[in-house]
DNA sequence: CCAGTCACG
DNA sequence: ACGTACGTGACTGGT
C-alpha cells in the first residue's frame, strides 16, 4: 500500500478464456457464416477487466498446439477430452489475428503450455514489484495466487456475469489450503480432464483434508502412520509413484525459458494502444458491431467516453419526490398513506424513463475482491452458559450486530452474534439468554430472519416500535435482484462485502445440524425413551477429532453467517436508497416480514379426520377409473405415466394426436379434451387425472404437514417470486382447489377454531384497476367508476353491442381479453385461451386497444421503459430485471415485452395487497383483537375471527384493503364470512 | 434432477 | 420468421 506507483499486469488465458466465452454466449457469425461469438466474448471479458483494472501492460497466452480443447464439464463426465468443436477451432486463429491487431502480445513456446508461461511471467513480474492480474477460467491457475497476484475466474451464471476472484488468501479462505498446497490437492484427487490421474479412492474433501493437516504430499508419506482415513493412507501407500507423477503433471511450471518484454505489452494511456484502425477493420469485417460501436467511441471522443455507470443511476422517476420523502429515519411506520401513495403513483404514471443502463450489474457486484474475510481468525465458539449471557449483554450495547439463529426442524441449537470486531457462536444457548438481545435497542442485522424470529419472540410478537431494529439482508437482497435465486450467506457475502467463503456444503457437507452440534447423544436419548421398540444403536459413533472439526465448520459457518449479516448491512441498505427502493423496503417489505412471521405461526386449523376420510373416499373412485381405463385400453399400464399413457393412447389405440413434448407425446388436459370427447377412455383419464391429484397432493399430501395442534403452519416465502408475490410452501396453500365441486369439498376441511368464524376478503379485478390507473385510460376509469360488470361493459364497448344484449359468451371473451392484456397480450396467446384463429383474436385485442387507446400506450411504455433501463417497475418502485428483452432470440424477446407488461401490473397488484396485510395484522393486534390473519391467497386474505369480534374485522379488512393503495378507480373487496373456508369464500 | 402435469391467483 | 399467454409449488415417473 505504501507504494502508490504499483504498475500492473494482466496475463490472460487465451484458451480458457476463449473456451469461457464460446460456451457462455450463442453461436453467433458473420455473413460470410464465419463464427464469432467466442471472439466478441473474449473481447467482452478482456476489456471488462481492463476498465475495471486500470492496468499498464497486458499479454495474452495461448499453446502453441491445441489439438484438442477443454471442455471439463464433458469432460469430467466423459473421462477424456473432447475435440474442439469446428465452430470454436475457425475461431482461434481470428481472436490472434484480433489481438495481433491490437498491438497485444502473444505468449506462447513450443513445449510448454499456456499455464507454464502465465506461471513464469507472473513470478518474473511479482519479483520486478508488479501486481498481476491472471485471467482464466480454469482453476488450476490459482496455484499462482499470491498476495500481489490475483486470479479472476469470469463465471458465466444464469442472471449476469461475475468473476471470482483469488489473492493466496481467498484460495485458503475457499479451499482451506495455501495456492501451492492446491497443486498437492489436486495430485491427490486427480483431474481427469487434465488426464491427472490422482489417488484411487482419495476425492477432493479427503486430499484437502490430508493437505490442510500435512501440507504436502511428500510429508504426508513421511507421516504415513498419521494419515486418518484408513482408505486413504493404504492407497497412498501404494500409489506413491502415482501421487509424485499426478504432482509432476499439476504443477505449473514458473520457470519456463520466457521472458516477456515487457514494453511490448504496455497500454498505452487509458488503453489507447488498443484502439487501433486495424483492430477496428477487423472487428468491422466480423461484423462485431457492439464492439466497434466501443473503438469508434474511444478513437473518436477519446478516453473519457468510458461508460461512466455511476452517472446512469440518477436516471430515475423518483429523483424528483425524494426530496420531500426520503428522510432515510427507519421509522418503522407503515407510513405510506399519504406522501408516499402520492410519490408511487407519479413514479408508476411516467412512461418514457431517461435512458440508463439500470440496476447494477453483475460486474460492479463483484468486481471488487477484498481482503480474505478479516474476522475470521476471530470466529470461536462459547460453550459456557456465564460466558455467553456476558458475551450477549455485551453485544446488546453495540449500535448494531449481526445475528444468525442456529435452528432445525423449529429446535434452537445456538446462536451466532457478530458484535464489533468479535464473532462468536453460542453452542448451546437457551431462549431466556437470547432474550437479552430482544429486550435492547441495538440493530440485529439477519439473513433470512423470519425463520428465526421465534426464537427471538419476546412474547410481545414484536410491536412496531421494535420491528424497525430488525433488518434482513436477504430481504433486501432479493429487492435488489429478485432474479437471484437464493439469498444465503456466501452469496450475499460475495456481492455485498465482496468476500469469498466456503458454501454450507463445503464446511458442512449434507449432515444436520443437530448432529453437528454435538446434541445427537441427547437426542438419541431422547427417541429411545419415547419409543421402546427397536434398539438403535448410535449412529456410528465419532471419533474425538472428528467431533472436534465437526464444531469448527459449524462455528465457521455460523460465525460467517451472522458476520455477513452485519458486514453486508450498510452496503444493502446504501444499494436500496440508491435504487429508490429504501422505503419499499422499510415501508413494506420488513413489517411484512414480521406479518408473515405471525401467519406462519398461527397456522391454519384442518380437520384431519375429514381430511383422511375424503382421502379414502377418493381411493375407491380411483381403482374403478383404473380397471377401466385398461379395460378399454386393453392393457395394464401406469396411468400416472404420461409415456406410456401416451404410447397407449396414441400408439397401441392409435387416437389421433400428433406430437407436441420434445420427449413425446404429451397427454395434457388441453389436447386430451380437445382429442376426443366422445372417446369414452379419454374422459375416464381425465376424472382418473382429476381424482389422483386430489389424493396425493391435498388430501394425502396435507395430512403430512398438520402439527400437533391440529393447524397447518405453511411458509409464506418473501423472496422467491420475480414480480414481489408472495409464495407458500411447505405445504402449497395458495393452490388449495376451489373451481371443481371435490375442490370445495376439499375447502370444508379447512375451518376456525372453536368460538370463531371465518371472514374472507377478496379485491375485485385488482390487477385491471391497477391497469386502467396505471394508464390513466379515461374509458376504462369511466367503466370502473360507473358500474359493477367491467367485463359485460367491455364486451359492449368492444364488441359494439348494446350493454344489455351483452350474451355470456361476449361477457367470456372480453373477460379473457382483459385476462390477456394483463398477461402481456398476444394475439396467438389470446386464440389460445378462448379456442378461436389467431386472427381473430388479433381484431379483438386491435378492437380492444381502439377503445382503450390509453392502454395500448401504457404497455407499450412499459416495454420501452423496461428496455432502456433493463427492468419494469411497480407503483412502488419494486424492479424487476427483464434481460430477455435484449436477446436476440424473437421468441424469447417476446417473451421478455408479455413480461414488461406483465411485471408492473402483478407485481403492483402484490405491493398493495402486502401493504394491506400489515395494515390489517397491526391494527388486529393493536385493538386489542383476538382475531389472527391466516393466510393470503394473492388477492385474497382470510383471517380467523372472534365470532364477538366480526363487526370489528370486518372494518379493518375494508378499510385497510381498500385504502391500501389510492388509485384512480376505487379498489373494492368482496367479503363474506363462513364456517369454512369453502363457506366464506 | 428434470419434464410433464395440474392445482391456484 | 418465430410458435407463447403472467406468476407460483407439489407430485409422479424416468433418466
Amino acid at each position: 500500500m505504501s507504494d502508490q506507483k504499483r504498475e500492473k499486469i494482466i496475463l490472460i488465458d487465451g484458451h480458457s478464456i476463449l473456451n469461457r466465452a464460446f460456451y457462455g454466449l450463442p453461436l453467433l457469425s458473420d455473413s460470410e457464416g464465419l463464427h464469432t461469438n467466442a471472439v466478441l466474448g473474449f473481447l467482452n471479458i478482456m476489456f471488462r477487466v481492463l476498465d475495471e483494472e486500470k492496468a499498464q501492460y497486458l499479454a495474452v497466452a495461448f499453446d502453441l498446439h491445441a489439438p484438442t480443447f477443454r471442455h471439463k464439464m464433458y469432460d469430467a463426465y466423459k473421462g477424456t477430452r473432447s475435440p474442439m468443436p469446428g465452430e470454436l477451432r475457425e475461431q482461434v486463429p481470428v481472436m490472434k489475428d484480433v489481438l495481433r491487431a491490437m498491438n497485444v502480445p502473444l505468449m506462447s513456446l513450443e513445449g510448454f503450455e499456456a499455464d507454464d508461461l502465465i506461471g513464469t511471467v507472473s513470478l518474473a513480474m511479482e519479483q520486478k514489484g508488479l501486481d498481476v492480474r491472471i485471467i482464466s477460467g480454469d482453476r488450476d491457475l490459482l496455484q499462482l495466487a499470491s498476495d500481489t497476484t490475483m486470479v479472476r475466474i469470469p463465471k458465466t451464471k444464469k442472471e449476469g456475469r461475475e468473476v471470482e476472484n483469488y489473492y493466496a488468501e481467498d484460495v485458503k479462505a475457499k479451499y482451506l489450503v495455501t495456492p501451492s498446497e492446491f497443486v498437492d490437492v489436486k495430485a491427490l484427487m486427480g483431474d481427469a480432464s487434465d488426464n491427472i490421474p490422482g489417488i484411487p479412492g482419495v476425492g477432493e474433501k479427503t486430499a484437502t483434508k490430508i493437505i490442510a493437516e500435512f501440507h504436502s504430499i511428500q510429508n504426508a508419506y513421511d507421516h504415513l502412520d498419521e494419515i486418518k482415513p484408513n482408505k486413504a493412507r493404504l492407497s497412498l501407500q501404494d500409489h506413491w509413484e502415482m501421487a509424485q507423477l499426478s504432482y509432476r503433471l499439476a504443477l505449473i511450471d514458473r520457470h519456463a525459458p520466457f521472458a516477456l518484454p515487457l514494453e511490448q505489452a504496455r497500454l498505452g494511456e487509458d488503453n489507447s494502444s488498443l484502439y487501433t484502425k486495424e483492430a477496428m477493420d477487423l472487428l468491422k469485417r466480423l461484423e462485431l458491431r457492439q464492439m466497434v460501436r466501443r473503438f469508434a467511441d474511444h478513437m473518436q471522443t477519446g478516453p473519457s467516453a468510458l461508460p461512466a455507470r455511476q452517472a446512469e443511476s440518477s436516471a430515475n422517476p423518483f429523483e424528483e419526490q425524494r426530496a420531500d420523502t426520503d428522510d432515510t429515519e427507519p421509522s418503522g411506520q407503515i407510513s405510506l398513506p399519504e406522501e408516499s401513495r402520492h410519490d408511487g403513483m407519479d413514479g408508476f404514471r411516467e412512461q418514457v424513463y431517461p435512458s440508463g443502463e439500470g440496476s447494477r450489474t453483475a460486474d460492479e457486484k463483484s468486481e471488487s475482491s477484498k481482503k480474505a474475510d478479516e474476522g475470521a481468525k476471530n470466529f470461536r465458539l462459547i460453550e459456557d452458559a456465564a460466558e455467553a449471557e456476558a458475551f450477549l449483554e455485551r453485544a446488546v450495547k453495540e449500535e448494531k450486530i449481526g445475528l444468525y439463529v442456529l435452528e432445525e426442524d423449529s429446535r434452537l441449537l445456538g446462536a451466532a452474534v457478530a458484535a464489533g470486531a468479535e464473532t462468536v457462536l453460542l453452542l448451546p444457548v437457551t431462549r431466556k439468554q437470547l432474550a437479552i438481545l430482544s429486550s435492547g435497542s441495538c440493530l440485529i442485522s439477519g439473513i433470512n430472519l423470519k425463520e428465526q424470529l421465534s426464537f427471538l419472540d419476546g412474547g410481545d410478537s414484536f410491536p412496531k416500535e421494535q420491528q424497525s431494529r430488525y433488518f434482513d439482508c436477504a430481504i433486501g437482497a432479493y429487492l435488489l435482484n429478485p432474479l437471484a435465486g437464493t439469498y444465503v450467506y456466501d452469496g450475499i457475502s460475495s456481492v455485498y462485502t465482496g468476500r469469498l467463503v466456503e458454501t454450507r456444503e463445503e464446511l458442512l457437507g449434507k449432515k444436520s445440524l443437530l448432529n453437528l452440534a454435538g446434541l445427537a447423544e441427547e437426542n438419541l436419548a431422547l427417541m429411545m425413551s419415547g419409543s421402546a421398540g427397536e434398539k438403535r444403536t448410535a449412529k456410528k459413533q465419532d471419533g474425538p477429532a472428528d467431533r472436534e472439526s465437526a464444531r469448527q465448520a459449524l462455528t465457521r459457518f455460523s460465525c460467517l453467517n451472522a458476520r455477513t449479516a452485519l458486514a453486508a448491512m450498510q452496503p444493502i441498505r446504501d444499494s436500496l436508497e440508491k435504487e429508490d427502493m429504501l422505503r419499499l423496503f422499510t415501508d413494506i417489505e420488513m413489517p411484512l416480514m414480521f406479518t408473515l412471521y405471525h401467519m406462519q405461526q398461527e397456522g391454519i386449523l384442518v380437520r384431519g379426520d375429514e381430511l383422511r376420510r375424503f382421502g379414502h373416499s377418493l381411493s375407491g373412485r380411483i381403482d374403478e377409473l383404473e380397471k377401466a381405463i385398461w379395460e378399454q385400453a386393453g392393457q395394464q399400464f401406469n396411468i400416472n405415466s404420461p409415456k406410456q399413457l401416451g404410447t397407449v393412447l396414441f400408439e397401441d389405440m392409435k387416437l389421433p394426436g400428433g406430437k407436441k413434448t420434445k420427449t413425446g407425446y404429451s397427454t395434457s388436459a388441453d389436447v386430451l379434451e380437445n382429442l376426443a370427447q366422445d372417446v369414452p377412455i379419454v374422459r375416464l383419464i381425465l376424472e382418473y387425472r382429476q381424482l389422483t391429484k386430489l389424493k396425493s397432493t391435498y388430501a394425502d399430501g396435507l395430512v403430512q404437514y398438520i402439527a400437533e395442534d391440529g393447524r397447518i403452519h405453511g411458509r409464506f416465502n418473501q423472496t422467491v417470486t420475480a414480480t414481489g408475490r408472495i409464495s407458500s410452501t411447505d405445504p402449497n396453500l395458495q393452490n388449495i382447489p376451489v373451481r371443481t365441486e371435490l375442490g370445495a369439498q376439499l375447502r370444508k376441511v379447512f375451518v376456525p377454531k372453536d368460538g370463531s368464524i371465518f371472514v374472507d376478503a377478496d379485491y375485485s379485478q385488482i390487477e385491471l384497476r391497477v391497469l386502467a390507473s396505471a394508464s390513466d385510460d379515461q374509458n376504462l376509469i369511466d367503466a370502473y367508476n360507473s358500474a359493477e360488470d367491467i367485463h359485460a361493459i367491455t364486451a359492449s364497448k368492444v364488441f359494439h353491442v348494446p350493454l344489455d344484449e351483452v350474451t355470456p359468451q361476449l361477457r367470456r371473451n372480453a373477460k379473457a381479453v382483459n385476462f390477456g392484456i394483463v398477461y402481456g397480450i398476444s394475439s396467438f396467446g389470446l386464440s389460445q385461451g378462448l379456442s378461436i384463429t389467431a386472427a381473430e383474436a388479433q381484431s379483438y385485442i386491435n378492437q380492444y386497444f381502439e377503445t382503450y387507446p390509453g392502454i395500448k400506450s401504457f404497455l407499450d411504455g412499459c416495454i420501452q421503459s423496461a428496455k432502456t433501463r433493463g427492468y419494469s417497475v411497480t407503483m412502488f418502485g419494486r424492479r424487476r430485471p427483464v434481460p430477455e428483452l435484449k436477446e436476440k432470440n424473437f421468441m424469447r424477446r417476446k417473451f421478455g415485452e408479455r413480461v414488461a407488461m406483465n411485471a408492473p401490473i402483478q407485481g403492483t397488484a402484490a405491493d398493495i395487497i402486502k401493504i394491506a396485510m400489515v395494515g390489517v395484522d397491526r391494527r388486529l393486534r393493536e385493538e386489542g383483537l383476538k382475531s389472527r390473519l391466516v393466510l393470503q391467497v394473492h388477492d385474497e386474505l382470510l383471517v380467523e375471527t372472534e365470532i364477538s369480534e366480526k363487526d370489528q374485522v370486518e372494518t379493518i379488512l375494508r378499510e385497510e384493503m381498500e385504502g391500501a393503495a389510492r388509485l384512480r378507480v376505487r379498489l373494492e373487496i368482496d367479503m363474506k364470512s363462513g364456517e369454512s373456508w369453502f363457506e366464506a369464500h
